[in-house]
RNA sequence: GGCCCCUUGGUCAAGCGGUUAAGACACCUCCCUUUCACGGAGGUAACACGGGUUCGAGUCCCGUAGGGGUCACCA
C-alpha cells in the first residue's frame, strides 16, 4: 500500500466551470502540490442526458486559464485510465456483478410509478420516503416473470440495517450517519449505467485516490460509499469536506443566482486576471497563517494546509474580488494589460484590429495612464471615455468651475501656449502650463481645474499633463476654444 | 419534517484555556496630490443566547435559537 497522495477533481460535464467547482479543484490542486502528489481530473459524465455540448472542453479549459496543471485525465493520459466514466461501464459491471453474488446487491423491478406510489404513501404517514426494500427477495420464478413482461431491472444496494457510519473528516472532524431509514439506493440505473454514488467508489478505489476533498453537499453522500467500499472489502480514502460558497442572501451558490459573476469564463471575458482570481477563490474557506493576502501560485503552494480549511460558509464578496484583481493589475506588465483591455475598446469600436505602431504606442499610452485605476479589463470602456468622444461632456461641478473669473484668461494663455510647442507632449505640456503660471499668475487649483474642467469635461481624473498628450493637439484646442467663445 | 453541518465586526477571517480579541475588504478622518485614484497615518465596529466544567472560557461539554446542506434510477 503506498501512502502516495492522490486526489480528483471529478467534473460533470453539464456545464461550464463555476466557481465553486473550481475553488473544489484548485483546493484539490493545492493541497496534492504542496504533498508532492498527484491531481487527477475524471469526467463524471454518467447521465447522458444532462451532459452539454463542450462542456468538458470548457471545464479543462478554464481549469488551464487559472493556473492549474494535472497529472492524469482524459487529455493527458495515465496509467488509470479511462478517465470519462462513460468509457468505463465494463468496469462497474464485474464490481455490481460481484456485489449481487456476495448478497450485497440485488435486482429491482419495480417501475418508476410503483416507486412514486409507494413514495407518496410514506410522505402521507409523515414518514420519510425511502425504498421499502420489497424486490429483497423475489423468488427466481417471480424475477423471470417480471423479465417476460420486459420490465428492465435496476441494481440495488442491501443497505445493513442499524450500522453506523462514521468517518474522520479531515475538516469536520468525525462525522457519523445511521443507516436507518436510507433505504436500498439504485447503483445501477434501468439503463445499465451507474449511478454517481456507485461509480465514485468505484473509480475512486481503482484509481488509489487517497484523499477525496469536495464540497459540503457531499457529505451525505459519504455513508452510502463507504457502504460500497465495506460490500467490496475495500479500504476508504480520507474525506474532507468544505464548506460551501454562499451568495448575500446566505444560500449554497446557485448557478441560476445572477446577483454575483458564476462562471470563470464570465471573469476572462471580462478581463479579470486569472492569477488574481486564483487567490481570491483560494482565500474562500481557507487562510493562510500569517497576515499577507497576495500570494503566487507557487507561495500558496508552499504553504498549503488544508488543516487550515475553513467550516463555516465563505460569502463571494464581490468588492474584495475588484480590490484584488486591482492589486494584480497594478503588477502585471503594461502589455498584458494592453491585452487584457483590447477586445474592449474593438467591442465598441474604439480601436481595431490592426493598428499602426504609432496607434499601439498611443494605446499603451492610455493603458498606462488608466492601469492604477482599473480593477478589469471592461472598465476601460468608462474610464476612456473622455478620449474617444468629439466634445467633453460637462458635469454641473464642472460648469460651476467654467465660470470662474479668471477662467478665459487661463484658458487663452494656456491655447496660446500650446501652440507654440514643436512637440505635443507630456512634459512640453506641463512647461506650457509652468509657462501659463507666470505669465498669468494663477497657480495650484486656480491653474490646474479650469484646464481640466475645459479639456475633460470633469473635475477628477488621471495626471492631466499625460490626459491632454493623448487627447491630442486638435482635440484640446477645440475644446479650449469652446469655452471660451 | 428526518439526518448532517455551521455560528468571532457589514464581509472574509486569526485565535486552538490566561491576548489591550490579529489582519484584510468596505466605511470614516487626516496627510500626500491641480483633481480622482494610488500610497501613508489613524478611527468606528465582533466572540448568537443560556447553563455547566475550570482559579480562569471566544476557545471544552450540554441545551436553546438562528443559518445552511441533504433527503433521485442528478452529479
Amino acid at each position: 500500500m503506498s501512502n502516495e497522495v492522490r486526489v480528483r477533481y471529478a467534473p460533470s460535464p453539464t456545464g461550464h466551470l463555476h466557481i465553486g467547482n473550481a475553488r473544489t479543484a484548485l483546493f484539490n490542486y493545492l493541497f496534492a502540490r504542496n504533498q508532492g502528489g498527484k491531481f487527477i481530473i475524471r469526467i463524471e459524465d454518467t447521465d447522458k442526458k444532462r451532459n452539454i455540448e463542450g462542456g468538458e472542453e470548457s471545464q479543462l479549459k478554464y481549469l488551464k486559464w487559472l493556473g492549474m496543471d494535472w497529472d492524469e485525465s482524459v487529455d493527458v493520459g495515465g496509467e488509470y485510465g479511462p478517465y470519462r466514466q462513460s468509457e468505463r461501464n465494463d468496469i462497474y459491471e464485474t464490481y455490481y456483478n460481484q456485489l449481487l453474488a456476495n448478497g450485497h446487491a440485488y435486482k429491482c423491478y419495480c417501475t418508476e410509478a410503483e416507486i412514486e406510489a409507494e413514495r407518496e404513501a410514506q410522505t402521507e404517514r409523515g414518514e420519510t420516503p425511502h425504498y421499502s426494500g420489497k424486490c429483497r427477495h423475489l423468488t427466481d420464478e417471480q424475477k423471470s416473470r417480471f423479465e417476460s413482461e420486459g420490465r428492465q431491472p435496476s441494481i440495488r444496494i442491501l443497505v445493513p440495517e442499524g450500522k453506523t457510519y462514521t468517518f474522520d473528516d479531515m475538516v469536520k472532524g468525525t462525522v457519523s450517519f445511521e443507516s436507518e431509514g436510507m433505504g436500498d439506493w439504485v447503483i445501477i440505473k434501468k439503463d445499465g449505467t451507474p449511478t454517481y454514488n456507485f461509480a465514485v467508489t468505484i473509480d475512486d478505489y481503482l484509481m488509489k485516490i487517497s484523499h477525496v476533498l469536495r464540497g459540503d453537499d457531499h457529505i451525505s453522500n459519504t455513508p452510502k460509499q463507504l457502504m460500497v467500499y465495506e460490500a467490496l472489502g475495500w479500504e476508504p480514502p480520507i474525506f474532507g469536506h468544505m464548506t460551501l460558497i454562499v451568495n448575500e442572501s446566505r444560500k449554497k451558490l446557485s448557478k441560476r443566482d445572477e446577483s454575483i459573476i458564476q462562471f470563470i469564463e464570465q471573469y476572462e471575458e471580462l478581463g479579470y486576471i486569472p492569477e488574481a482570481l486564483f487567490n481570491f477563490i483560494t482565500l474562500l474557506g481557507w487562510s493562510p497563517a500569517g497576515e499577507e493576502e497576495i500570494y503566487s501560485k507557487n507561495e500558496f503552494i508552499e504553504i498549503f494546509d488544508a488543516n487550515r480549511l475553513s467550516k463555516s460558509p465563505a460569502l463571494f464578496d464581490k468588492q474584495k474580488l475588484l480590490w484584488m484583481n486591482n492589486q494584480y493589475m497594478k503588477k502585471i506588465e503594461l502589455n498584458r494589460v494592453v491585452e487584457l483591455v483590447k477586445p474592449h475598446l474593438m467591442k465598441v469600436g474604439r480601436i481595431s484590429e490592426s493598428m499602426t505602431d504609432e496607434q499601439y504606442q498611443w494605446l499603451q499610452g492610455l493603458v498606462a495612464l488608466l492601469q492604477e485605476k482599473m480593477s478589469y479589463g471592461a472598465e476601460i470602456v468608462e474610464l476612456s471615455d473622455m478620449f474617444f468622444q468629439e466634445d467633453a461632456v460637462y458635469e454641473e461641478d464642472t460648469k460651476e468651475i467654467l465660470a470662474g473669473e479668471t477662467v478665459p484668461e487661463v484658458l487663452k494663455a494656456f491655447s496660446h501656449e500650446l501652440d507654440q510647442l514643436e512637440i505635443f507632449r507630456a512634459d512640453g505640456i506641463k512647461a506650457a502650463m509652468k509657462a501659463v503660471q507666470k505669465s498669468t499668475g494663477q497657480k495650484g487649483k486656480n491653474l490646474f481645474m479650469p484646464i481640466r474642467a475645459a479639456v475633460t469635461g470633469q473635475t477628477h481624473g488621471p495626471d492631466l499633463p499625460q490626459a491632454i498628450e493623448l487627447l491630442g493637439k486638435d482635440k484640446v484646442q477645440m475644446r479650449i476654444n469652446k469655452i471660451i467663445s
